[in-house]
DNA sequence: AGCTCTTTACTTGTATGGAAGTATGGCATA
DNA sequence: TATGCCATACTTCCATACAAGTAAAGAGCT
């Protein structure tokens, strides 16, 4: 017998948190846009605790600001955290792809190749939404087929920033480009080359460098640091 | 003129935040203790709201883990967490290591030296807490070398699990070890050799790879995983 | 003894009222 | 016109009361 799947209901503070969160990342709270318990809690039709609550999360995932007495405003996305982030990614998926390239599974890399071929259909299609989660997953295959699942779970916290501005920069920029590099990376996988693999891997990832500042001046509203 | 730098008086909620993580961190609070909002409120002599407020963010920060209507308990210290935080380290630092060696400004260097004759005056002393602090700035100091400042302080968040666990190991492993350690990776950085900087890097954090088995197998109770 | 139900004493979650602080617009004054 | 004061309408923060759920001890029955 598989042992029971207990689920309990989550609290409403959380559900509220969770529905905030996937609004900002999605880039449907603008930042600096300001925030209120109060206009929030009528909206939904609960008390102010939970909403407070929520906000507090939310800060702590660096998507809130929350100053007292004053008002919460939804953070501008903080240049320097980007690109720090990014200089962590790099190295992390680095020293992943070398990992993969010297001994990573047959079948994690098919399901790689699975992916690239969904980025294409999305691209096609115009689906800015199921190209980034792909793009995702992309990245995430390639952590699980390190046996480094645990170390994308913690990247996540970190590309929250990056997350938000991809939004806006996925509409501008050029996806087939993106698809070609993944392609690249997995090439290189396929063939066991670990220099090759880190090459393409950094390659990718020093594409943001280029667009960060590019974004950051087309909407400087958006942006500080 | 400078800016006037404003000091807002930080909130009870925020206060209570920082007393509890700093208790867990130095393993005052030990891991799997049930902490309940009640008690806390009545041994400081405040209401529950600003407590139970200070719990959110610790679980947000992952040192403490709320079971709705069961009770709040700090966390146990999860074995792959630590692994996974050690393997973006490795990562990271390998790089700011290489970057240093490539360009590094020789006062930063000269200010690493003095860590490591902090340290080694801690270790004779004993005192264990200033040994951890210097160490934690030597790392600092390397991040600010490559000018990344911003790095070190995402990299803090993921520190969060492996403090807890340094401040039990540091009883029992050789720092005259890790000093060492740090002395080669100075001597590399000092020398300009990227490979033998990110080589002395590796080295010596891969050593945390042998220890954490070891720890959590002494004291299984504050492990999970 | 062993099992079942109930009571009771907890826990965290939510609602609400008021306290303290901040920004803004209006008004009097120079 | 420009400046300073002040009432007012917000904001977040804290305290309190109650609701909902859990766990363990104990009574009563088989």
């Amino acid at each position: 017998m598989d042992i029971a799947r207990i689920t309990i209901a989550p609290s409403t503070a959380s559900q509220v948190h969770d529905w905030l969160r996937k609004r900002v990342q999605r880039g449907d709270l603008p930042p600096g846009m300001r925030i209120s318990e109060t206009e929030v809690a009528a909206a939904i039709g609960i008390s102010r605790q939970p909403v407070r609550e929520a906000f507090i999360r939310l800060a702590s995932d660096g998507l809130a600001e929350v100053r007292p007495q004053r008002g919460t405003y939804i953070s501008r996305i903080s240049v320097s955290a980007v690109l720090s982030a990014r200089f962590i990614r790099e190295a992390v998926e680095a020293d992943l792809a070398r990992a993969v390239a010297e001994a990573g599974p047959r079948d994690m890399l098919d399901r790689m190749a699975d992916e690239i071929a969904r980025q294409h259909r999305a691209d096609e299609a115009g689906n800015v939404e199921e190209f980034i989660d792909s793009d995702d997953r992309f990245h995430h295959l390639l952590a699980q087929a390190a046996g480094q699942d645990a170390v994308w779970a913690d990247l996540e916290r970190l590309k929250a920033q990056m997350n938000r501005l991809r939004h806006l920069s996925m509409r501008v920029f050029d996806r087939s480009f993106t698809i070609g590099q993944h392609q690249a990376i997995l090439d290189a996988l396929r063939q066991g080359d670990p220099d090759a693999a880190e090459a393409a891997m950094r390659t990718h990832l020093r594409q943001m460098l280029a667009e960060v500042p590019q974004m950051a001046a087309a909407q400087p509203d958006c942006f500080t640091d």
